[in-house]
DNA sequence: GTGAAAGCGCTAACAT
DNA sequence: ATGTTAGCGCTTTCAC
């Protein structure tokens, strides 16, 4: 069979070469059509949209980025994503930045300090035209390529005193703080923390120790407890901590996983509206804290809206650097 | 004063092309010595080593891409990423491309056909080398744009009949069936399914009212709840199928919800051990549905191994273009 | 309203 | 082991 020569207008992806030479037109006006229809003729317009179509182009942005210099994207590192206090931040962030035609890179560090680095660079590499993150860099090194960027870096859940460029977050040692003088209020005398040791676990810890000597507690035991799952964390605290008679958990995954151990010990039963036996306090207010019984005392923290007024610092450098955002706590029934 | 000219080696974001001059190579051999660093001479690597350093070069991947025409990027389109089940998959796949130096761009439909289309469009846009999704496309000219796209495509949480290209997920269908027959075997006599009227949710509505027509069972009814908390869930189940003894519930959320309301209104009261006045059974297997009282049955699906296996064949054509990851009923206290 | 020329920063292919 | 040439697909700038 005689074979003909490749017909490029077919088989490859079709360029704006191709689609301009469909329409009869100059590359140039194929690509103001696509970006701005309004400055080109009715006519001129139909021709090349119905190229288009019949091709299928699809711009390639790569190229337009190269030559424009703009890339429209934001890079977003978190430590993970399968956690859903930092999945509802990316999720608040996206609904600022998708509508205005910005792509979210995401990638993930696993609070790991080298991984971060690696994962920073890969990013930037990319040239986003911001890099939204939780927390601050871990290392020198991160921030110093975060610097060199020159790119708007919005950090989030925390707040540095000398971010890199700008924070949306809320106080954590506050929040630790918060907590301690609330179990105090509740006659609590043994205090606990359970929780990861992370800078914001830290910060957390750091409030929640110097607040309870303040009032004249005795100095409360941490838990480490980093990566693991809510009932693992529950079991360890139960075991480390057995006549804590308040926790302060890092998140109410680990709130509920303690209640649910203490359950399971017996350690739960009291008349309904009585005070409870240990107080347990959480950080994030999931749903489920509400649903869970005893209904989870909490941190409440929004962090979709962190995620929103993270991108819209990123977009704009106008606004102003350093939002924060607060914190409630919630009492409920645990505590 | 006197100004001098502006400094690009310092000013400007350095490119390869000022590595090389520092260096005193060419373009070509800076970048050996980022990509292949092997084959260039041990000398010759230390010098652009020194330069890259000191300029703080960080290499333009859009250029790269450009030129190379492979971006090092997969394309991930979710309904939404504040859904642990969601995110979960996305961390999986995360996992397995990150390591290769891959890059996740990350966009949401929000379930719905047009903004689906928008995203699959931007993400094209920036010529990824694999598309992975949650379910198929929603439209036809979604599938059209990603079967000319002519990359890898992996439809995951479902196997469609005639995927674009690859699958991997469960048999949503069959998962309806499991659990009207459950249902039907403990005795069940009025069902109800609650859950998003999305594909997949349909899916396993459909195997609900066939299995339990099947067994001779009236019609289930159906409970429409997407968007909505798992508390709104299942106030909405309790309201509209007050007489109902068995609920499928279409994630863990809305059955701990509605095992919530259930307790609120006083239907939940049995000893310990009996069958529960009203069987309930979510999917997914959140930790929490462990943690909960009573614990809750559920369809268990991994969903980070539905992510994890979908990267791999989205990054290597040859592996089977279907792989089933099943699920599994697990019959806890709840029913 | 439309087009021609130049170039974004890099890599492929081919030298040497 | 290193360099030269050409060009990826688009946008910018300046003309007409």
């Amino acid at each position: 069979m005689e074979e003909g020569p490749p017909d490029p207008e077919r088989a490859a992806t079709p360029t704006l070469t191709a689609v301009a030479r469909m329409a009869g037109v100059s590359p140039i006006t194929v690509s103001r059509v696509v970006r701005r229809p309004d400055i080109v003729s009715a006519e001129t317009r139909q021709r090349v949209e119905d190229a288009i179509r019949k091709l299928g182009y699809v711009p390639n942005m790569v190229a337009g980025s190269l030559a424009s210099a703009r890339t429209k994207s934001v890079g977003v590192l978190v430590p993970t994503i399968a956690n859903s206090i930092f999945a509802d931040t990316v999720q608040g962030l996206s609904d600022v930045l998708e509508p205005q035609g910005y792509s979210v890179i995401l990638a993930q560090s696993g609070y790991d300090p080298l991984r971060e680095d690696r994962m920073l660079a890969a990013l930037l590499s990319r040239r986003p035209e911001a890099i939204i993150m939780v927390g601050a860099p871990l290392t020198a090194d991160g921030a110093e390529m975060l610097r060199r960027a020159r790119i708007p870096v919005v950090e989030t859940w925390e707040l540095p005193a000398a971010p890199i460029d700008a924070a949306v977050g809320f106080d954590n040692h506050d929040a630790g703080v918060v907590v301690a003088r609330h179990f105090a209020s509740a006659g609590r005398q043994r205090l606990a923390f359970v929780g990861g040791d992370d800078r914001r676990a830290t910060q957390r810890w750091h409030g929640f120790v110097e607040a309870a000597r303040q009032v004249g507690l005795e100095d409360p035991r941490r838990v480490v407890v980093e990566w693991q799952s809510g009932a693992g964390a529950g079991t360890a605290a139960l075991a480390e901590v057995p006549d804590a008679d308040a926790v302060f958990a890092a998140n109410d995954a680990y709130a509920i996983g303690l209640l649910s151990a203490l359950r399971r010990a017996g350690r739960l039963q009291a008349e309904p509206g009585a005070t409870p036996a240990i107080g347990v306090v959480g950080l994030g207010d999931l749903e489920m804290g509400r649903l869970f019984s005893p209904t989870v005392s909490t941190i409440r923290i929004d962090g979709a809206a962190i995620g929103r007024a993270a991108a819209e610092l990123a977009l704009d450098p106008a606004k102003p650097r350093r939002v924060d955002l607060g914190f409630e706590l919630i009492v409920r029934e645990s505590g």
